[in-house]
DNA sequence: TACAATTACTACCTATTTGGTAGGAAAGAC
DNA sequence: GTCTTTCCTACCAAATAGGTAGTAATTGTA
């Protein structure tokens, strides 16, 4: 039942350049700096932002990353989702349109489940990345 | 972000001899072919709940297991955090004592963290054994 | 135009965790 | 004494987590 360090250093890059940003390009070599995460892992977790749409990129010398929108509109749990994949604490909460799980018939817990999966969602949506910056 | 299937099996255990148990001794093998969980498997979560003090067992022919309190006393938080060890969503919440993450000066999320530690847990806590039984 | 800096993409790798299996000792009922 | 069952320790394979590595593409600047 643990957040990955792609969904906490995710965060970290989010609040790093909405701290730092101001707006300008930021390298991803300034950032590993700051945040002593391995510049190669931070490629692979920026990209998966940057398709997401969370960041605007410039390749090139000077280039860099910036947020693509205000801090207060990111959504801590969109950003979360978006990196970790699926957070639902089980499979079977996972399942859509429909098709259910094959033990749903006997299952007494699948609504317990669910509940869980719905207090942790609408927790880390009730955050927005601002929130994150003091 | 998941629950693995200790914890899912381990409710299904405590279910089941909620269920079928009326104060009797249910040898594994029973459960196992109900539950459609590997016998062995199942030995060593049961092990982990009989020494939580979750059941009472008895070896030997007609041996088995069955639960130590009603089914009302049991809250499914113990029981998962027995068998999965912690449920803290992210390390830095798990700190005691006064001892705190190395990066807890520059870190703006935990509180984010505790809070999601707090839900996860206010929920996991407000079902008891009973509330699993329909 | 060369070159330095930077992202983008693809592949690979190692350690840890998950989800089990296996074998035999101990205990109790008959 | 034998059958059934728990108890205990060790082992193991597949998946996941947490990176590393190399190289191509793009852009600013001298």
């Amino acid at each position: 039942m643990r957040i990955s360090t792609k969904g906490r250093y995710a965060l970290r890059v989010m609040i790093d350049l909405a701290s730092f940003g101001n707006n300008n390009f930021i390298s991803l070599k300034d950032i590993s700096q700051r945040q002593n995460i391995p510049i190669k892992y931070l490629e692979q977790i920026v990209s998966t932002l940057n398709k997401a749409g969370y960041l605007n990129s410039m390749r090139g010398s000077n280039g860099g990353h910036r947020l693509s929108k205000a801090p207060e509109e990111y959504n801590v749990g969109d950003i979360l989702r978006t990196v970790e994949g699926t957070l639902t604490p089980v499979e079977c909460v996972a399942y859509e349109n429909g098709v259910s799980c094959p033990r749903s018939d006997s299952c007494n817990s699948i609504n317990f489940w669910k509940g869980l999966d719905d207090v942790v969602n609408k927790y880390i949506d009730s955050y927005t990345l601002k929130d994150l910056i003091q």
